[in-house]
DNA sequence: AAGTTCCGATACTGCACAGTCTCGTTTTCA
DNA sequence: TGAAAACGAGACTGTGCAGTATCGGAACTT
């Protein structure tokens, strides 16, 4: 249900064509604006302005405010970590480390400060929430996830490890410590996160024997 | 800076003295319509209906609507989880789960469903997302510290485990889980983070030797 | 060329709500 | 007992903004 969509059967009509290049215009200009004001302060003129459009161009083509920033999260999904080229070092922890690539990561906390502007609408509309989680968290998950299955594939960690429940920590609190307590998702908090959790949490399983996640 | 002050030097005036139990009234309604309809959809004239008070007897003790929610916040300080009675069951693993108090959680739950409605306005006031962050997840956190620490003491798990970063790893998973992904804070929850997690990490912590947590 | 639909820009409308003011009533101090 | 201040209730005002309507101009179809 990305922008409004234009009548379906058309018995060609005369008239200028809608121009596509404006819809994505008009979604990253939502998205700048979210980043900066928030979803409290962003108005459809600062988005229009920005977007250097009407707003009936963007009324044309979107059907509210909500409509708009639900399909400017998604829009987000695009040039999310790559699952075909993962970080290959040999140990899940490089693997996990080499993820940490400063563009990717610069990518990742405007992802995140995007979210912190969303965060208003995030408890009314339950549809933004899972677009936000979907765009920001859940790829990173499952990148993890992979870095994971093949650790346990060569042997480096046991399959009774959680690893359903483990791919979500780094990211969860990664997400948690940008949106509420304002820290930067720095290196050192990484290598702490690697180190102090979730290799010794891998090394260690609970017990042997399979286990079922009931956090995914 | 709680409410509004009255003046502080006073040469006995007549007339009737200020009702201090509105105070905890208005508090306590604005959580709630917090908790029901966010931060975006709180008006004062909910709030004040909701506490059974007229508006002028709000802005007597609060200057403006920011300031009553960023002290509503912070009252949820109170009845917090109790640092001098934490669970003793003799393992970590079992004072984890002892905090799982019914009453405990559905306070948790509550809590962090006025955080999900407060999510609005974090992204615009530094002073809030502060508040938030201390009353909601620091006090687990430091409770988690405590059971951690203990369990250190007593030689169940080895001192060079990280439970600086490791204490905050259940409250702010909890948090992100409640906030975002809008899942159920519940006992499966519970137990896979902490026999999936935490108990697994401590038990085989990243290297012997002093660690320094950069996540605190 | 004519007619239709797009475009950016901007004026306009309607509403929701923060904050103030008023009123009749109640409490407190002198 | 009377002036002063606080109370609940709610009327009132001003503003900010979502959404609409209108403009002149440009592009496409026939």
């Amino acid at each position: 249900m990305t922008p409004k969509d234009d009548e379906t059967g058309e018995p060609a009509q005369p008239g200028r064509k809608r121009d596509p290049s404006r819809d994505a215009s008009i979604l990253e200009a939502t998205l700048e604006v979210l980043a900066e004001v928030g979803a409290a302060g962003l108005t459809m003129d600062l988005v229009a302005t920005r977007a250097g459009a009407g707003k009936a161009t963007i009324y044309r083509r979107w059907t509210s405010k909500t409509q708009l920033v639900i399909d400017a999260v998604a829009h987000m999904k695009r040039n999310q970590v790559d699952l075909e080229h993962l970080p290959d070092t040999g140990t899940l922890r490089g693997d996990l480390l080499g993820l940490f690539k400063p563009q990717s990561i610069e990518e990742g906390e405007r992802r995140l400060r995007i979210m912190t502007g969303l965060a208003s609408l995030l408890s009314q509309e339950q549809a933004l929430a899972e677009a936000a989680n979907a765009a920001v968290v859940q790829p990173w998950a499952e990148a993890h996830l992979a870095l994971m299955r093949r650790a346990v594939e060569r042997g480096e960690i046991s399959a009774s490890a959680d690893i359903g429940t483990l791919s979500l920590v780094i990211p969860s609190m990664a997400a948690y410590r940008t949106l509420v307590q304002r820290k930067p998702f720095d290196l050192p908090f990484l290598v702490s996160m690697v180190d102090g959790v979730i290799v010794p949490a891998l090394r260690h399983p609970p017990s042997d024997g399979p286990r079922d996640s009931t956090a995914t």
